[in-house]
DNA sequence: GCGGTTAATTGATCTGCGTCATGGTGATGA
DNA sequence: TCATCACCATGACGCAGATCAATTAACCGC
């Protein structure tokens, strides 16, 4: 029984669902940029002429799927404002499995961040999407930070949001079994990059990682990962394929997430 | 064969190393407070004067050793800068250990980073020493950064800084086995609160962490850190006691942590 | 549509370490 | 000096999950 162009609600193969938005690498226009940098948090309330002042000192690059922006152990020359697509963060343990730091999406700032500090990355960032992105050397940054200390407070801001973040990856990490703890990354996952699915109170979790990369989210092995979603699928919690991932019944996902169930 | 009162290199004993810098909680002066102030990183190039400034909007006060600065889940109300002491930054699991996601020395800037973020603190703040601090609050501290954009950077500096070694310690917690991250721990506790121990290469950690708390820092447990720190001990590559570690043969720690010997 | 490639699944095995329990030792205060 | 307490050490046991290996399924380019 084949399902038809318009009954797509719960596809009964496990197709990916993931959106492209951009299906080439791009160099983006003026007036796209302009648009990015709007959207960007801590630029929000500029004008449009200080918008432009910023636009300048930026360069619009972008990456295939798959492609890194910078590796780890790059020098650390600049910072990045993702435009468009999904950037994971991720850092090699000595057995050279890559532990997932962070994810980002439009808006976001990194790279650089620490100009002072080291002077080469800790981390690599691979681009897991089609990436468009703002480059800016952070010697620029700065000076616009100093020009605009509204700007500085807003950033100063999202890094601490950030560490705050990371700080409970810290607690996940060492938290629970490893279905607990994949539990919990679906569900954090789920707000920062979910969409809504049709009908019930499910989400698509717009970014396509791999077993292996929820592996170095939870701080696991990609098999006990797959075992775990398995089961989770099994028992209608979420839905799941290669390089996707959606949760279905999000209550129950918190249950799961708590120990009970 | 008793040691004399001047040979105390390295005791038989399992006594305590630790020095304690201030006896008692107390209320620091005008003058010592400029000196804290002058040598926290972040606002060392700034005139008498600004410091004085700053100064008059910040209120100094201490606590006990054991107390509590504040409790996750504590309206976020202020910011601190640490003057004397130790204090460790923890945040509950859903099953009662605490997980230490960041150690503070002096100069060192925590508590409400996020004035926009959260409005509880996420972790809460443990005075291992007795301690003094430096207490602001966040809005007094934004007019600081504003009218004084250079500082801005070196706070923005700092958390970054802070944000690349949280996402260090994520690391860890999913690298190898217990033994090669209490390794890798103490080394790091090193290189923040080690001094250098008379004649060899080794060093004493400044900060009395128990068998817990470094459980907590490693993602693991009190009597499987016991257990791999006597290990260490008999081999000659630590020593440690109640509330104290100190380095014995750097090197062969190293070694330790890598997984080899 | 058809291979080729990469990711995911699933099974079997084995071990590190979490858990529980007991006894020891240094610190603290009356 | 002694009693009390918190911390530390160590043994025994069992299981969650890492590891190795083999099969299946989805995606991609042609």
């Amino acid at each position: 029984m084949p399902t038809t162009a318009n009954s797509v609600q719960r596809p009964d193969r496990r197709r990916s669902l993931l959106s492209e938005s951009c299906g080439v690498p791009h160099a983006c226009d003026t007036a796209l940029r302009m648009r990015v940098l709007s959207r960007v948090p801590f630029f929000s309330g500029l004008s449009q002429e200080q918008l432009a002042r910023i636009d300048r000192r930026m360069v619009s690059l972008s990456w295939a799927q798959g492609d890194a922006l910078y590796l780890c152990g790059d020098a650390s020359t600049h910072l990045f404002v993702l435009a468009e697509g999904r950037v994971k963060l991720a850092q090699p343990t000595l057995s050279g499995q890559e532990i997932v730091v962070d994810l980002v999406g439009p808006g976001d700032l990194f790279g650089a961040l620490s100009s002072l500090g080291q002077p080469v990355h800790a981390e690599s960032a691979w681009a897991l999407t089609t990436v468009c992105a703002l480059r800016i050397d952070p010697n620029a940054f700065r000076e616009i930070l100093v020009a605009q200390p509204e700007v500085a407070l807003k950033v100063l801001d999202d890094v601490a949001q950030r560490l705050a973040s990371t700080r409970e990856d810290v607690n996940q990490h060492s938290a629970g079994t490893v279905r607990q703890r994949v539990a919990t990354a679906l569900l954090r996952l789920a707000d920062k990059f979910g969409v809504p699915s049709d009908g019930d109170d499910g989400a698509l979790l717009q970014v396509p990682l791999s077993r292996a990369d929820l592996a170095g989210i939870t701080g696991s092995t990609a098999e006990s990962v797959s075992r775990v979603m398995s089961q989770l699928r099994r028992d209608g919690v979420i839905d799941s394929g290669r390089r996707w991932s959606s949760i279905v019944d999000r209550e129950r996902l918190v249950d799961a997430a708590k120990g009970d169930f």
